[in-house]
DNA sequence: CGGACGGTTGATTTGTTTCAACGTGGGTGG
DNA sequence: CCACCCACGTTGAAACAAATCAACCGTCCG
């Protein structure tokens, strides 16, 4: 397909995401300095674990492309899918302040990954107020998120799950300044399920609901919004307990 | 009952709780400092409101006594507890970097409470490493006690969700010195229900069960673990789904 | 080509909720 | 100081949503 471009162009100052990862009104010393401690990978296959739970902690992460799965052991062999992560997220930030990594992280597909080790980010950390204020606003966002998911988790229908994993992952697409009624699943409905506490016969069957009602087009993979307006109604209709 | 204590008496080099909210190892010096910003409050009633959701953020709070609860409230005037509140836990760590509290917290008893304002905490976070690392530790924990209570609520039983609030419980008291096997549940049913995503009938009855069992002891809010080891076991215990 | 995995659909089972009724204890006002 | 009251708690019976079990299909990959 296309052409791999070469490794001194994968910098952050061409990358389409800068402002995202990095706060937008950082000066060009200041970008490069930080590029300086973000090693840019080769792209990696669906597959390819970032680290695993138990590693020691060396380096945080950014997808540049791609998406992934955050999982963790829950002791006995099972592994339960905590979160996904799209460009832009801070991966690696459940971690912090800890010797080794609380999670796995798995690509979803082929994805493009840059890492910034914890040393350099020590100093970068003490010497530019802008970097440090985007991480930690990056950190409380992933608060808010595993704390919302959290909250959904709790007395919620399959139904409103399901509309609540598809609203916001429309969300974050729309973010990402992507098409936010065209959503394309990169994880398994086993995933999915794992995710939302649900069996993935259930995911199957919700969509498959959805899609009878017209509120969305299934075929696979791919997913179309038809009425995000219903889906919206579905996630906050009354949370008819479970 | 016991005499109220004079304001000046409560000072973090007083305090019993020192080296727990603070880094153990702070010098003098630093400790008068942190005691300047750091406002004692007189002993509040149970039911008193730390602070609203959706007030505008003015300082991080930590407990000298009692207990709390945080609460979110989901849009349709449900409210959900997300979490409990002791002694050297950070308050208000959900809603850092932004302008205001993403939750309530109310009291569960009667407590004492500390606040250090916002403006003062970034002096002090420029001021001192150490002061800085030991609210990133807190911040750290609190992403990680989110996230257990999120793996917590897929696909466990009501016994096991009840069986690991007991010991997570059993836990922090131990860490504050207490009892481990000695628990007074100072919230109520409908509290633990709403935390572990059940309705209070369940945890009455997943308790009664317990007892049956020989595994604790209840007399209202009054709890003795006979057998934490069996406990654990339930806990650890083939996530038989759902 | 074959096999395994992901996905769908159907039938049955089950744990938890809901509804309902009844106890109980602590706090408040008379 | 006692009695009332109300929120909390417990227990039982019934309803229900989602899990499990099972069979089948498509397809991607080796």
């Amino acid at each position: 397909m296309s052409r791999r471009r070469p490794l001194h162009d994968r910098t952050c100052a061409l990358c389409q995401l800068r402002g995202l990862c990095l706060p937008d009104h950082l000066n060009q010393d200041v970008v490069r300095s930080v590029e300086q401690v973000i090693k840019p990978h080769q792209p990696v296959a669906r597959g390819t674990y970032l680290f695993h739970q138990g590693d020691p902690m060396t380096a945080y992460y950014f997808l540049r492309s791609g998406s992934a799965k955050s999982i963790v052991d829950d002791g006995d062999g099972r592994e339960t899918v905590i979160g996904f992560l799209y460009p832009t997220d801070l991966i690696g930030a459940g971690s912090m302040q800890q010797q080794s990594y609380s999670n796995s992280v798995v690509t979803l597909e082929r994805s493009a990954v840059c890492a910034v080790t914890t040393a350099h980010l020590a100093e970068l950390w003490g010497d530019n107020e802008a970097v440090r204020d985007n991480f930690l606003s990056k950190i409380a966002n992933r608060i808010q998120t595993e704390r919302h998911a959290r909250v959904r988790l709790d007395h919620t229908s399959a139904e409103q799950r399901v509309a609540d994993f598809l609203v916001e992952l429309s969300r974050r697409m729309d973010g990402l300044g992507r098409d936010p009624d065209d959503l394309t699943l990169t994880m398994s409905r086993y995933d999915i399920g794992s995710y939302l506490g649900l069996a993935p016969e259930t995911i199957s069957r919700t969509l498959r609901r959805f899609a009878d009602a017209g509120i969305v087009a299934v075929k696979g993979k791919s997913v179309q919004l038809i009425d995000s307006d219903k889906l919206s109604a579905i996630v906050h209709s009354e949370s008819h307990a479970r």
